[in-house]
DNA sequence: GGTTACAGGGCAATCGTTTGCACCGGGTTT
DNA sequence: AAACCCGGTGCAAACGATTGCCCTGTAACC
C-alpha cells in the first residue's frame, strides 16, 4: 500500500485522531493530485493557490503552500513543459570543454540561465561535424527550448540547424559563427584587435611578421587573416603570403606549419598563432629548432588563456577574447529571443548580431 | 490557417485530386495524431506501428513509418518522458569545468551517454555548496533519470542529495565522494599512489618531504594524508606534522602555505602539491622567494594535466587519475545501475564502488 | 424582494504518447 | 452449431499540470 493513497492516509487520520497526526512523509513523489486530496479541494485550486492566483483566498493558498512545502512538493517540469511546450531547458554545443576559451564561455552561459531559471543541456561536438549532427539531434529531441552553438571547425554550412526552425528552436551562435546575416550571433570582432597587434609588432621594430591561422571553414579565421592583410598593408608594405600557414589545430599541423617558416630564406621575426593552444605547440616545434623564443621571433597569439601566466613560454601579446561575457551575451540574447518569440511572426524576424570587443594583454 | 488540420489537408486534397497531390510539408510540428488522420487509422494503431508491436499488419506499418518519415516525425520526447517517467537525460555536476581534469571527466560521462542514448544536463557548483543546491535543485526538477556529481569543497554532508531519494533518482559519485559506503561511486585510491610517489620522492634522495593538502572536507585530502603518513612511515622515519600544510585552493591560500613551509628551521626538499593548480601557485610563490625549481626542491603533484608538458615549472612527478575513464565508468555504473533498478527493491538495493587505478607520471 | 455583482472554487478539456482491454469478422475446433 | 481463437484494430484512460468557463453562495444595490 502506498502512502499517496487518501483512504489509507484517511484511515491513519481516523485512527490516531486524538494524536491530531497527519502522514506527511510520502513514499511517492507528491504531485498536485495529492495536496489536492489531502485538503479536500480540486487540483485547479491547488495549482491556482501555488500560483498566486487572485481568485483564490488567502486561507486556502496557505493551508495549500503549507502542505506543499510539507510534502516538498515539486512541480514536475516534465508535466509542465509537456503542457506548456516549454522546457527550461537551453541546449549548449562547443567544440571543447577543455578549452579555456570554450569553458570560461559555458560558464558565462551557465551563470546567466540559472539566473533565468534554465538548465543548460550540454554537449560537444570535438569539432567534427557528424558527432555535431548528433548532438544537434539529441538536443531536439529533448526540445530544447534555444540553442547555443559554437561550430565545429569541419561545419562550413548549417544545415543540420535548419531541421530546428521546424521545431522552433531558436539558435543563437557563439564565437564560431556563421559568415550569414540572417542568424543570430555574439562574436568577436578580431579584425581590428590583429591590426593593433600588428601595429604593436611593428613597434617592437618586427618587420616579417607571420602567421598561423586555423581552417579555412572557420570565419574566425577569414576575420584574423584579413586583420592581418590590413595591418600589413597600413604600414605601406606588402603583404607576402608566404609568411602566412595555417593549422587544422593538431600538434602536427602546427610543426609543419612552424618548419615551413623558420625554414624561409628570411624567416619571420615575429609568429601570430591562431590561439594560444597553437601557440604552445608552435613553441614546442621551435625549441627543437633552437629559436630563442620571445627573442630571436616574437610569439604573439589570441585567446589570452589563463594558464599563459605559468607556463614557460607564453606569448608577448595575446588578444583577450572576453569568453565569460561572450557566453553572458549569447544567453541573454537568447532570452531576449524567447521572451518576444510569440510577438513576431517568422516572417518579420529580426536577427540580432552582438559584437564583443577584444583586448591585448601583454605577458612581459 | 495551419497545415496540421485535417479539414484544410482535406479540401487540398480533394481539390487536387488529378494531381493525387497530398500535402507533405507541415508548417507545425507533426505528431502522432496527425500520422492517424491523415491515414484514416487511430493513433492507438500509429503507435504501435512504430513500435513494430507484432499485432499490427505489416501493410499498416509500412503505410505509417513511410508517412511518418515523409513528414519528419519525431516523437515528441517530452510527452514520451513524461508517459513513461524516463527522461534519457543525465545530470553531471562537478566544481569546475575549466579544470583539466573535470572536463576530461565530463568527456568520458558524455561519449558514453551519447553511445547510451543520454543527453547530459550540465552543472557546476563552482566549488561553493549554496550553488551546488540550487544545480541539484534544477536538476530535480528536470527530473533526470540519474545523476553524476563531484562534490564542491564545501560539502562534507550531502543532506541535499537525499531529497533525490524521493524522486527515485540515483546518483553516482565521481572523484569528489562522499565516504560513506551506502552509496554508489567511482574514485581514485590516491593512497597507494601516494605511498609510491614518496618511495620515488626517497630514492631521489630527498628527506624533508612536504605537503600542501586541500581542504578536510574531501575525502581525498585524507586519502593522500593518509599515504602520505604510511609512505613516511614505511622508511622508518617519524611523521613531522610541521610538514603538513593546507590550501583552500585559492591562490592566496596556497601562498601562505609555501611561505610557511619555507619559513621552517628546517625547509623542506621536496613539496608534493594537492593537484597540478595548487603545484603552480606554489611555484609561483617559491620563484618570488628565489627557491630553484625542482633542484633546491622537487615538486611533485597530482592529476597529470595536459598542460604540464607546456608550463615552465611542471611537477617532476604527477599522479594521474585518468578522468576519462573515471567518467566512462561513472557513466557504465549509472547506465548499469538503471537498468536494474525496477528489479531491486530499495530495501535490497547493494552499492556499487569502483576504485580506478592511478599512475606516477615523471615530466624530465 | 428581486436583481446584480463578485468572491471563491470546481469541472473538464488539453498537451502527445502509451497500453490494457474490447471489439469484430472469419476460420477452426469439438 | 455453439464455442473458441486470433489477427488486426480502435477506444479510452492515464501521466501532471494549466486554464477557460461554469457554478454557488453571499452581500450589496435599487
Amino acid at each position: 500500500m502506498r502512502g499517496r493513497s487518501f483512504w489509507y492516509n484517511y484511515k491513519i487520520i481516523v485512527l490516531s485522531l486524538n494524536l491530531a497526526y497527519i502522514r506527511i512523509v510520502s513514499e511517492s513523489i507528491p504531485t498536485i493530485k495529492e495536496i489536492a486530496k489531502r485538503l479536500n479541494v480540486s487540483v485547479s485550486t491547488v495549482s491556482r493557490a501555488l500560483s498566486d492566483h487572485p481568485r483564490i483566498s488567502a486561507k486556502t493558498k496557505e493551508a495549500v503552500k503549507e502542505l506543499a512545502k510539507a510534502l516538498n512538493y515539486e512541480p514536475n517540469s516534465k508535466a509542465i513543459f509537456f503542457k506548456q511546450k516549454k522546457s527550461y531547458v537551453i541546449g549548449v554545443i562547443v567544440p571543447h570543454i577543455y578549452e579555456d576559451f570554450f569553458s570560461k564561455g559555458i560558464s558565462g552561459i551557465e551563470d546567466t540561465a540559472l539566473e533565468n531559471g534554465y538548465t543548460i543541456l550540454f554537449g560537444q561536438s570535438h569539432d567534427r561535424i557528424e558527432k555535431e549532427r548528433q548532438v544537434v539531434d539529441a538536443m531536439k529531441n529533448q526540445r530544447v527550448d534555444g540553442l547555443i552553438i559554437s561550430l565545429s571547425k569541419e561545419t562550413n554550412k548549417s544545415d543540420h540547424l535548419k531541421t530546428l526552425d521546424a521545431y522552433n528552436i531558436p539558435v543563437v551562435y557563439f564565437d564560431r559563427v556563421p559568415s550569414l546575416a540572417n542568424v543570430n550571433k555574439v562574436y568577436c570582432n578580431l579584425f581590428e584587435g590583429t591590426v593593433d597587434m600588428i601595429e604593436w609588432l611593428f613597434k617592437q621594430d618586427r618587420k616579417r611578421i607571420a602567421f598561423i591561422n586555423g581552417p579555412n571553414a572557420i570565419i574566425a579565421s577569414k576575420e584574423r587573416l584579413d586583420g592581418y592583410i590590413e595591418g600589413i598593408s597600413r604600414r605601406k608594405l606588402k603583404v607576402d603570403m608566404q609568411m602566412v600557414e595555417q593549422t587544422d589545430f593538431s600538434e602536427e599541423g602546427t610543426h609543419k606549419a612552424v618548419a615551413r617558416l623558420l625554414g624561409l630564406k628570411k624567416p619571420p621575426d615575429a609568429i601570430i598563432s591562431f590561439n594560444d593552444y597553437v601557440h604552445m605547440d608552435a613553441v614546442k616545434y621551435a625549441l627543437k629548432e633552437h629559436v630563442k623564443i620571445n627573442e630571436d621571433i616574437l610569439f604573439a597569439s589570441y585567446a589570452n588563456i589563463s594558464v599563459n601566466k605559468h607556463t614557460a613560454y607564453p606569448p608577448v601579446v595575446s588578444i583577450d577574447q572576453f569568453p565569460y561575457s561572450q557566453g553572458e551575451a549569447a544567453m541573454k540574447m537568447l532570452m531576449d529571443i524567447l521572451q518576444n518569440k510569440s510577438d513576431e511572426d517568422t516572417a518579420t524576424k529580426a536577427f540580432q548580431h552582438k559584437e564583443i570587443p577584444v583586448a591585448l594583454v601583454y605577458n612581459s
